[in-house]
DNA sequence: ATCGGTTGCGCAACAGGTTGCATAGACTGA
DNA sequence: TCAGTCTATGCAACCTGTTGCGCAACCGAT
């Protein structure tokens, strides 16, 4: 920047302010200036400007894996209006265990990111407090917890597993299951309670037996469709409530032998391309995921430029798309 | 830091060697600094670090889209590398446009990370000739270009193309078509060549309109595979270059109602959890992805911790995983 | 008592920007 | 002509760590 600076005859001060447009610089001083940050290939320090600036235009992301397509589309969605305001993204996998969560906290804050946008894992505040305290906004992503003080962005779960659930029900199945997921996420426990709420208007029995829980992985989906359907009274359709159990569900049964939609129909949650032509195409209750991302960064970036501005949460719809799989 | 030093009764020196561990302090006064951290909550700005190491231990990443289940499975096995390494990344997508990745490029440059992972969409050094003279260590990911002197991690893509083309031959097929992708990438130009060579040795020809280029997305898979198969003479089986493509080219089928394998009989490039469960599955050309990624962070760590190191390039080999799509 | 060699730590410059305060020169109006 | 006001820019402190150089205190040996 010195060397800018002298090249074109001014104080580092006025090159600075060339550069960030901060104060008025004459026309021709300001050609000067540009012409030779030009010629010298200057670019500018990132670490230099945050240090005094107290601001990193980093936003830090949590969220579980990435490889999931749910979480990489939700990525995508923010990271698209982060760049459109020149700011970066700096992702976490937490592979939904605690600890590397906290661990990935900290890093974020060492790295004094703007902002949080976090799929958490954790239950209540404990690993996202020290964030808190320093007075870093954070938007809860996908899930939240009963405390939160924060605002979160997600879907009205409840409503989109009661939706699906009524398919069921309205295309006349009686014994219907559920792979839960893992009720330890916000998420999954509305989607419990929109499937129960739909049995329950339909007056059919919540079996316990034929609700299971299970962590979030491909292999948790397919154990713990065989788990259901190896019992002695099967359910005729099951309701699943995460796109990795749907596609594990649709390996155990291949296993099994048992057919899709005959032996046991299937609404899954999440839709995903391959859904489409999934043996059979799959019946889904689709989240505007992409839409998701980008609104939970606008209320990052809200934050960030307005300290005073209350941010509100956001709940999307769901919408059900109807294929073959019930 | 001062607070820190203070509390303790020691310097800055003192703190930032006990911290960092980069001399030899007493033992008593190493707790006393770290209790001191304790209780103030002390933790230390990246920033400030990173502007006298002139070292940010962060390392960028270019991918043209992480939805790309291939790219999150990439960026999953450099992650998990760097995290164990203490690094952090920053994810960049391109969505392959030219522009994009020069804007993503200077931006990490600014940022000043310490390393560039690049599955890149230019075809030559221009774009990342900034970040090569500062002397920065790119490894090349998925692809490469002609005269890269960067090295390349990913696999041996025309052996790949082969192994899948010559089990269609092997099968029987003698009129076999193939999605080529995207000409611009080294990948899709060495995969194309391997599909050849197993046409060659086969004494089959290679018909120039059986041969369908186009960019990489669902769409356009879906499309390349309907624009093959509505000429006058279509072939009875194709080899597709890349898994979006395959995908697209499932649905394209479906839409003509054609079916798989009894119409036309595809191997896919590519392995996903989902074409276990597709219509039918798919038969494709796997590549240990998760590895490739794992293998370029190693490269570039290396690179930093060594400076004299002569980095080598990597390449894997890819697997034929025989379904029912042939 | 003196001395060379550890041992353990402090001082202060430095990294590369930003920004509050200050100032020179030009201009305006009395 | 001169005070007052703009206009356009410079000075230097500051952000928060790292690290080369230096020094005091202590050791055992001569």
């Amino acid at each position: 920047m010195a060397d800018v600076a002298e090249r074109a005859g001014v104080s580092k001060a006025t090159v600075s302010h060339v550069i960030n447009e901060t104060r008025f610089v004459e026309a021709a001083t300001k050609d000067r200036v540009r012409e030779a940050i030009r010629t010298l290939g200057y670019r500018p320090n990132v670490a230099a400007r945050s240090l005094t600036t107290q601001r990193t235009r980093i936003i830090g992301l949590i969220v579980s894996d990435v490889t999931n397509t749910f979480f990489a589309e939700l990525m995508r969605g923010i990271e698209d209006v982060l760049v459109a305001n020149d700011y970066s993204l700096m992702v976490c996998n937490t592979n939904e265990v605690l600890e590397r969560e906290e661990y990935y906290i900290d890093i974020l804050l060492r790295q004094g990111v703007d902002g949080i946008i976090a799929a958490a894992t954790s239950q209540d505040w404990d690993a996202l407090n020290e964030a808190a305290k320093l007075n870093i906004p954070i938007v809860m992503l996908d899930r939240t917890f009963d405390n939160a003080d924060s605002p979160y962005v997600g879907v009205n779960n409840s409503h989109g597993a009661y939706l699906g659930t009524r398919h069921l029900i309205e295309r006349g199945y009686r014994e219907i299951g559920i792979l839960a997921g893992f009720q330890r996420l916000s998420t999954m426990r509305e989607r419990l309670a929109g499937f129960a709420q739909a049995l329950a208007e339909a007056d059919l029995p919540l079996r316990e037996n034929w609700c299971i829980d299970s962590p979030l992985s491909i292999d948790d989906g397919k154990s713990a469709m065989q788990q259901l359907m190896s019992q002695a009274e099967r359910p005729r359709a099951v309701f699943i409530s995460n796109n990795l159990l749907s596609l594990g569900a649709l390996m155990g049964l291949r296993e099994l032998a048992l057919n899709c939609p005959e032996d046991v129909a299937i609404v899954g949650f999440d839709d995903h391309p391959w859904a489409q032509v999934s043996d059979p195409p799959l019946t889904v209750v689709r989240q505007p995921t992409y839409a998701i991302g980008e609104t939970a960064a606008h209320k990052v970036l809200k934050a960030l430029n307005d300290s005073q501005a209350e941010i509100s949460s956001a709940l999307f719809d769901c919408q059900l798309v109807m294929r073959q799989s019930c």
